[in-house]
DNA sequence: CGCTAATCTAGAACAAGTTTCAGACTTGCT
DNA sequence: AGCAAGTCTGAAACTTGTTCTAGATTAGCG
């Protein structure tokens, strides 16, 4: 997990055929865009990022905008990419300090919580972008979704996890993701996200246990 | 939890302040309304289902589709409704068979993903509706996600949960939804949806345990 | 039946995501 | 410098969800 250049496709060739090495100015450009993204989701959420508010916001013309994200979904997803950088490179600085590896992924997550809680409506725009992506946003949202698992299993302190493991992580993805949702919509309370949180995190120990008997 | 009708605005006064009683020609336009949405919605997933278009379908005018349906998400999310209320019966008629509660659980659920495997489509259209909503549909969902319950708790054969099995049966949701819709974006193989989903499974052995001993 | 309120219809109008295009500007190259 | 290819701009056009309006139809009621 190399930081720094961001989709490190560095040896998986896979993903993106080439991302084509962006000049000075238009590494500029997509910054500003992604900036008026987070800044106008801050404000009022998924419906508030309006392509050509953006557009105007970063200075660039509609068509250039949509030359850089060919959909507000991708914007979105990419401005959570941007975010969930931060994130990773915060917690990389204090890392949770639980007894065992559920206590840490549990704390790690609700961390995480708490940041989007400060900036609800930017934390509403990302998620319901990211779940609302078809398949055409998959390479990017698999981004986002390596990202995670990367926190996650940082927080645990895994390096070679087991395939059994790895469920585990997608499986606490998947709640992290879900219950974010629900939080977001009112359908759920804090409360009740922190305790699906330390729910999920016991199957942790459940993979981690029979390893050892 | 009352078994028998589902969607019962016939008698059960609980979820919707005040459905008007609809007459019967109202209640056929409703039903018109709905198999419009579910038929297009099998072609060509959520964005096949055009308001316009589902309005022709089901001979009523655009401005009446609205009145039954404020939006076209609260439209997709009563189809998911309609949709949920005939797999809970199917599988009421023929519960799973398995030793424990996490098998009977983890085999309803690939049922029902297999029932959705053969509409994949409209499966598409209706959990991207679903994990889309935003707050002004939430009683709808909030209905689905009844109804899902149901089903699972079905399937564990539980009359009076625990606050932490429910808490297992939320969690076990979540991973529903969310690796539904990593499969649907083609980001997850069927085999992973079913690995990930007897994963969260063992949860529910873990919340029993306990209880009993 | 005849009245009144509610509902339905057809169609225009509006909003925001997306596409398109002609012309101006940059970049890279020789 | 000068040219070719690619990029950016501004503005209009197109699509689809949503709203609005005026007139026709229907339902409930005396």
């Amino acid at each position: 997990m190399d930081r720094g250049s961001w989709n490190g496709d560095s040896m998986t060739a896979d993903a993106r055929p080439a991302a084509p090495a962006l000049t000075e100015r238009q590494e500029a450009r997509r910054r500003r865009i992604l900036h008026a993204s987070a800044q106008l989701a801050s404000r009022g959420g998924f419906e508030a990022v309006q392509m050509r508010e953006v557009a105007e916001a970063a200075g660039v013309a509609l068509g250039t905008l949509y030359r850089y994200f060919p959909s507000k979904i991708h914007l979105l997803v990419a401005t959570m990419q941007d975010q969930l950088q931060h994130l990773h490179t915060t917690l990389r600085k204090r890392p949770p300090a639980g007894d065992d590896a559920a206590q840490r992924v549990a704390e790690t997550l609700m961390r995480a919580f708490r940041a989007l809680q400060r900036e609800p409506h930017l934390a509403d725009a990302m998620v319901r972008a990211l779940t609302f992506a078809d398949r055409s946003v998959s390479p990017e949202v698999d981004t986002v979704s390596r990202l995670t698992t990367a926190i996650i299993l940082d927080a645990m302190g895994l390096e070679h996890p087991t395939p059994e493991q790895l469920s585990a992580v997608r499986v606490i993805e998947h709640t992290w993701h879900s219950a974010l949702i629900t939080w977001l919509s009112g359908r759920a309370s804090i409360a009740q996200v922190k305790i699906d949180i330390e729910t999920v995190c016991r199957l942790i120990d459940l993979t981690a246990g029979p390893d050892r008997g």
